[in-house]
DNA sequence: AGGTCATCTCACC
DNA sequence: GGTGAGATGACCT
């Protein structure tokens, strides 16, 4: 397994991509995407799991990832964005359907697949789009979300407009900040 | 089979 | 505003 990072001002957090490269077909699949408040817990992190470090400057030798690194930072300095579209675009493999196996799961994910940048929702709006009322098994897909930011969970927050969890904390901590600077970078403030 | 939730509603205070 | 019980249901062990 492959990994790099990137470092956010906007959001005080470290940015992990982790990936497979299938150098037969040139494409790349996604494992995971992790924050980290800093910069020294993502490379303790890529060490730990025994990943291989990929520099910035060496992304162009993996298709598709150093497009992938450009989109997501004009992402965080603004730019509307649709982050999972664009991966798709550039034929980058999310592997959705065995990261969300379930039928339960996927309708969840393909909720979010069609929110753009600044558009929130509520677990319990998709849970009645999706005529459930398993709220919290919502919050529990979400909770699990191998992929955060392209698969855009932080914009999901509680009907009565409190900020709901982030990364399995659901009270406070800085997981519950980056939540609320994801939001913000969107122009979203009321919480 | 039982425990764990990133929720919601309603009933109190 | 706030707390607490109960309903809820998919997923994990």
């Amino acid at each position: 397994m492959l990994s790099t990072y990137i470092k956010s001002e906007q959001l005080k957090a470290t940015i992990l991509i982790s990936f497979e490269f299938k150098a037969k077909e040139q494409k790349i699949k996604l494992d995971e995407v992790k924050f980290f408040e800093k910069e020294i817990q993502a490379i303790d992190y890529i060490k730990r799991m025994g990943y291989e470090l990929v520099l910035e400057k060496d992304l162009i030798n993996y298709s598709g990832l150093q497009e992938l690194h450009e989109v997501i930072l004009n992402f965080l300095s603004g730019k509307n964005i649709n982050l999972y579209d664009y991966s798709n675009n550039l034929n980058i493999d999310l592997d959705i359907y065995n990261k969300f196996p379930t039928d339960f799961s996927q309708k969840v994910i393909n909720n979010l697949m069609n929110l753009n940048r600044g558009e929130i929702t509520t677990y319990f709006e998709i849970g009645s789009k999706m005529g459930s009322k398993a709220y919290r098994a919502i919050g529990n897909i979400l909770r699990r979300n191998p992929l955060p930011l392209i698969i855009p969970c932080h914009r999901v927050i509680k009907k009565n407009g409190d900020l709901g969890g982030f990364m399995g904390e659901s009270d406070k901590g800085w997981q519950l900040s980056l939540k609320r600077n994801l939001l913000k970078i969107e122009q979203i403030t009321n919480p």
